[in-house]
Parts: C-alpha cells; structure tokens; sequence
DNA sequence: CATTATCATTTTGTATACCATCATTCAATG
DNA sequence: CATTGAATGATGGTATACAAAATGATAATG
C-alpha cells in the first residue's frame, strides 16, 4: 500500500477550465451577483466568462447538480430560490448526516484526525469575528470535511458538500447577522467539547443543536421574508 | 391555482435524449455489460449508442454524480469498482437518511400517502419472489420515493436516489442469493407495521435494521470476493 | 537484455459553427 | 382590444477542429 502512508502522489494542481467556470460562476451566485429566479442565457454567460459554451454548459450542469440553479426543459437554466420549505429539508439532511458522522468521528477518529479538528475549528472561530463571509463558509467547510475524514465516510462527505452550496447560499440570502455567527461558534464549541471527552452520544446530540442553531435562525428569516412577499 | 385539482397539464413525457443516453449507460453497467473497472472511452460509446460525443459526455458526467463511473483528468471515466469500504460508507448514510426519513413519515405523513406506502410495499413483496432484479430495485425504489414524500422530504429523495444507483450495483455485484430478498421483505415488513402503529421510534429502529440487514450481506459477499482477489 | 529515448497514435478538453425545435416578443389584423 | 401569426432568440443536439496530455510502439543505447 504505497497510497496510505508516505505519498509520492503529485496532484495536478491546475484545475480544468470547466471547473474554474464552475467555480466562477457559484461565486457570482453565492454573491448574489445574479438575483434568485433570474435566468441565465448561456450566451451571455459564454461573453461574461469569455469561454466556449461547452464549458458554460458543463458548469452549469454541476450546479444544478448542487442545486444552486434550475433547469427547465427548453425553457433554461435559473438561478433557484430557495424557499423556506426547500431550506427546511436542507437542514434535516444536513442535521441528520453530519450528526450521525459526528458520532462516527467519536468512535473511529484517530488522534491526529482529532487534532485536525481541533485546528479547523480555531479557524472557524477566527473567521467568525471577521467580515469575510466566504471564508466563514470556507473555513465550516473545512470542519465538516475533517469531521468526515474522521469519520471515514467519503460518501458523506461529497453528499454534505454538495448541500454546502445551497446552505452557503442560504447564509447569504439571509443575511445573516453578525452575533449569528457567535451563536453557531458557541453551539459548535459544545461539539468540540463532546468529542474530546469522546462523548459519543453528547456529541451527536450537539452536532444536531448546531445545525439546529443555523436552521432556526435561517427559517425565521426566510419565513418572514416569505411572509412579506405574499403581502405585496 | 390551475394546477393543483383538474390538471389538463400536459407533462413532456419524451425524455430528453441526454436522459436516455444516461439510462441505457446505466443500465448497461448495472447490468454488468462494462466490467466494473473498464475504461469508457467516449467515442466507443459514440458509435455504439450512435449519439454525439456532447451527448455521451453529459451523460457520463450525470453518471459520475451517482457514482457509477469515476473519472481521472486527462484520463477518461472508467466503471466504479465499489470495495468492501465504500460499500460500508454507501450503507451507513442511508441507513442514517432513511431511518430519519422513516420517523418523519410517521411524524408527517397523511392517510393518503400511508396507503401509498403500503401499495409500494406490496410491488416490493411482488417482485421480491420473481426473477426480475431490476424490476425488485424499481420497487424499492418506489417504495423509498413514497417515503421521502410523506416525509416531506424532497431533497433527501434526491440524494437518496443518487445512492440507489450504486445500491442496485452493489445488489448486482453481490447478485445476491434468493432468500436475501426473502429476509429484506420481513425486515421491510416490520418498518411498514411501525409505521402503521404510528409509533415513531420503532420505525425509525426498524428501517435502520432493513438497511443494515443488506448492509451485512453485500459487505460478506464483498469481503470475500476481496479476499479472494487477494489471494490471486 | 534491460532501459531509455523517440515518435506516432489515441483520447480528452475545449472551441466553433450549424441546425431543428421550442419560447417569447411584438407587430399586424380583424 | 384581443387574437393571430411572423420575427427573434434560446435551447438541445450534431459535427468538426485542434492543442495538450496520455498511451503504445518502436528505435537507440548502455
């Protein structure tokens, strides 16, 4: 096993141009620089990227993919809003799955897995108190995929990150304000806590009260938001 | 609301090609006409399906998502070889996913989708003493979709069906004995008495045994076959 | 003979042009 | 003023081209 230990893997650090446009794109929508619900002409997409609507294309397939845009047969791609019920199922997933890979990380980790954890999560507290969105997003990102890796479930893992599109989005529309974040750090702490004491049933239990943490908060403004767009 | 009573809707039954592309390559590894681990070279697949390289390619990339096929850059898609690992990790979300969705249906769920529920089961028990593989996958997976949809899930029924693709793999892969069915239907069975008796903790209990009663046996039979490549 | 270097072929990734079909817009018409 | 219907624009799909990388075969070298 040449893989496992000490490896001597090169990995192609140019990403494709497909994946660049991938990722150009979900950060225009991430930063709201589509409105939700607008429609996105893959020609104009192929001049403001200024590649081949190939790649266009392909890229946008991914985000359907996440979830981050819809497709109409013949009629196109949109970018999706998403609506209070929409984010509801999101967060149940995402509850169910990341607390279950919590106890998982209890009872599988290793040290150093455990320690990795441990380093994400400061970056997570560092962000919080920033401005930077993105790396607030970034840097959860980076926790939930130590978590996974702790918990040696990969499947998971690509499952959660292609909800964290949409829950990045999410976090975006709703804009959320700036003692949120504290919270989430706060209820995120508890988890840490849980799985250093290698409490694996507190930790589940934790990891379900963070992401109930976000979902509460997400939903309220959703619903309200919802709420005045029906009184219009 | 012109949609929701008496629907004149006319539905754009003709898949579009690209959805062919994809179900006629999916069925063709499920049915094990690649050999897990084959290469797909995409104009092969041209010429024997007689579509585009575009269309071959968007199809392969949707295969990619359900995790039948893996590409490596440059390198082309090649068929998914599933090991014992993944297998554990494919079983171990659903389980977690399912059982959750299972108490949200008892939560949730109306009369009307309740006898749905059991009309699907009764498919499942039908088509679990035939012959018929794929036509048994169909039905569990009707029966999963009328779950998630008294769970009041959508999103989980989508991530649910990306797994099923690799789950009706696995099955095939295993070609599972016929008494495995026969213990699958019991373990089903009792997730449908749960859910009846309305009695959320049991279901959830239930559905987390169904899965992992496959679980035990795909991961035997993989074990084995591994072993077996071993040795070799 | 084993290894390295060279070169031709294949394949992927991307770009471009093209067409048929479906949607949308908007002006003509009654 | 509502309808019809033609012009316009967008999507879904095809064919082709080409650079860069991978693969395979063959020649050169120690």
């Amino acid at each position: 096993m040449a893989t496992s230990t000490s490896s001597l893997r090169v990995v192609p650090n140019t990403l494709s141009l497909r994946e660049r446009v991938t990722q150009v794109l979900r950060e225009a929508i991430l930063n709201l620089h589509f409105e939700p619900g607008e429609k996105l002409v893959e020609r104009r997409l192929c001049e403001e990227t200024g590649v081949s609507r190939t790649c266009v294309r392909e890229a946008l397939r991914h985000l359907e993919a996440e979830g981050l845009v819809r497709r109409t047969p013949t009629r196109g791609m949109f970018v999706s809003e998403i609506g209070p019920d929409e984010a509801r199922q999101i967060y149940e997933v995402r509850s169910v799955l990341e607390s279950a890979m919590t106890r998982q990380f209890v009872e599988r980790a290793t040290e150093k897995q455990l320690t990795a954890l441990i380093a994400a999560f400061r970056r997570v507290e560092v962000t919080s108190s920033g401005k930077d969105y993105l790396a607030y997003a970034r840097a959860l990102e980076k926790f939930s995929a130590c978590l996974m890796e702790g918990a040696g479930n990969e499947v998971a893992h690509q499952i959660l990150d292609m909800l964290s599109a949409r829950i990045t989005y999410l976090r975006t529309i709703t804009a959320r304000a700036a003692n949120g974040e504290q919270d989430s750090v706060l209820a995120l702490r508890k988890v840490i806590k849980a799985v250093q004491q290698r409490d694996a049933d507190l930790a589940e239990q934790a990891s379900r009260d963070f992401v109930q943490n976000s979902a509460t908060f997400a939903l309220q403004v959703l619903l309200k938001n919802s709420a005045e767009a029906a009184e219009r």
